[in-house]
DNA sequence: GCAAAAGTGTTCGAGTTACACCCATGC
DNA sequence: GCATGGGTGTAACTCGAACACTTTTGC
């Protein structure tokens, strides 16, 4: 085999931009690390890929171990490879990165594999201090990941998945506000989205209780494209 | 060093879709393997990322390598990672896939380091034949290639990579035509392309000798961003 | 009744489409 | 002149932005 002396072996992990919406702001989940290097700092949640899975069961599998979420509460999508060298000082490692959405996710404690983790408001995680707070390339990592779920709601049906199994279309409305942040006509944005076909399903029940008329309840589907897409106020 | 033993090596790759518009249809470079496994069989260009090297710089040079192409000739951005365990029958690959889009390629002939190199319609390469002719799973890394080209025509100025240095809006317009394969009106064409704010600037010269009257010449800015949107007819 | 939240109507204007038309060149 | 391709005009239409308005509940 030639190519064993030849060319130098990589190590390949997994890495998870796991997003939800809490408090009607988005946040990530991260984890605190243990040991080293880069002990003590936050790091996205992750893990060497094993030598006969797949990326994808990889990605999956840290879910649950690091987050204790489930391949159904979330939707998952490939983000990027990120390997430059160095970017690990022990050894040459090249992490697949994921994004991952999903609603209700639980506190990480329960489960979790991780020393510490705890779910950061993207806003903080991402602010001037990132750089230095972050593991690794992970600063980076987690920009592409919120910059690719923003992108995504503007033509998918992501946006289901950071709401619950049903939701009213004032939750949908707070999951936009929350992740792009921005204000969005509220009655336009009814219109809008019960207008897209195959977006939508009204379950037939609405949602009593609260203040105010009652508000119908769908239930959303994430793989849907959304045409024409929702548009980002600004840009 | 704990993981070296306990966690196994991946080979790492940096594979490229190479895309180019030549007589208003759109081609990608593919090689023809000398060994094995899949000999014979026409594969994207790539080889393997050494350890000191970028992810990035693998790419590029892999395009110089494999099909004589420069830095400057082409725009590149990462496609995605593929490494299903047994997508090469020899030992456990990742290989990250690149998007390279450029104008007036070479014959691949020259300066090429594979056996044998040549610029295939990607009708006839994302074919039904395809699955067959193509070595490990580079169907499904050109597919996707193809449609990350498609799709940034829509939002950027990725067309002007698929021109020359300098062009007219006719082969501006044949670029868009060739790579989503319909037919775009032309008046409303030429309005649009200039009447997008940064994407276009006159050389002040005009293309003549052809018949008809003479077309104003533009160089034209890849990465540009494109808004609103050209968008395709369907969908 | 009143506040609050859900949902609808209406107007305006920007952008797209379809297609007619004019412009500048080679022969 | 006439064919050829470059470029502009224009009317109908679609869609999103803004915001007024109606509906249905809890208290």
């Amino acid at each position: 085999m030639a190519y064993s002396s030849e060319y130098p072996p990589f190590y390949v992990t997994a890495d998870l931009v796991i997003l939800s919406v809490r408090a009607d702001e988005l946040h990530a989940l991260l984890v605190r690390r243990g040991g080293e290097p880069y002990a003590g700092r936050l790091a996205l949640p992750g893990g060497f890929v094993e030598i006969d899975e797949n990326l994808e069961d990889a990605a999956y599998r840290e879910l649950g171990e690091e987050a204790g979420v489930g391949r159904d509460d979330v939707i998952l999508e490939q983000l990027a490879a990120y390997g430059d060298p160095g970017r690990d000082p022990r050894f040459r490692v090249v992490t697949v990165a994921w994004l991952a959405l999903g609603a209700n996710l639980p506190e990480p404690t329960a489960g979790s594999d991780a020393a510490e983790a705890r779910w950061v408001p993207v806003a903080e995680a991402l602010g001037p201090a990132a750089k230095a707070a972050l593991a690794f390339d992970h600063d980076r990592i987690l920009a592409d990941g919120v910059e690719r779920a923003r992108a995504k709601l503007e033509d998918t049906g992501y946006a289901a998945a950071l709401c619950g199994e049903t939701f009213t279309v004032a939750d949908l409305h707070a999951v936009y506000e929350a992740v792009w942040g921005v204000e969005l006509d509220r009655a336009n944005f009814h219109r809008k989205v019960t207008g897209v076909p195959g977006f939508l399903t009204p379950t037939g029940e609405v949602r009593e209780g609260a203040r105010g008329r009652p508000a119908r309840v769908y239930r959303g589907d994430p793989r849907a494209t959304l045409s024409p897409p929702i548009l980002r106020a600004d840009r």
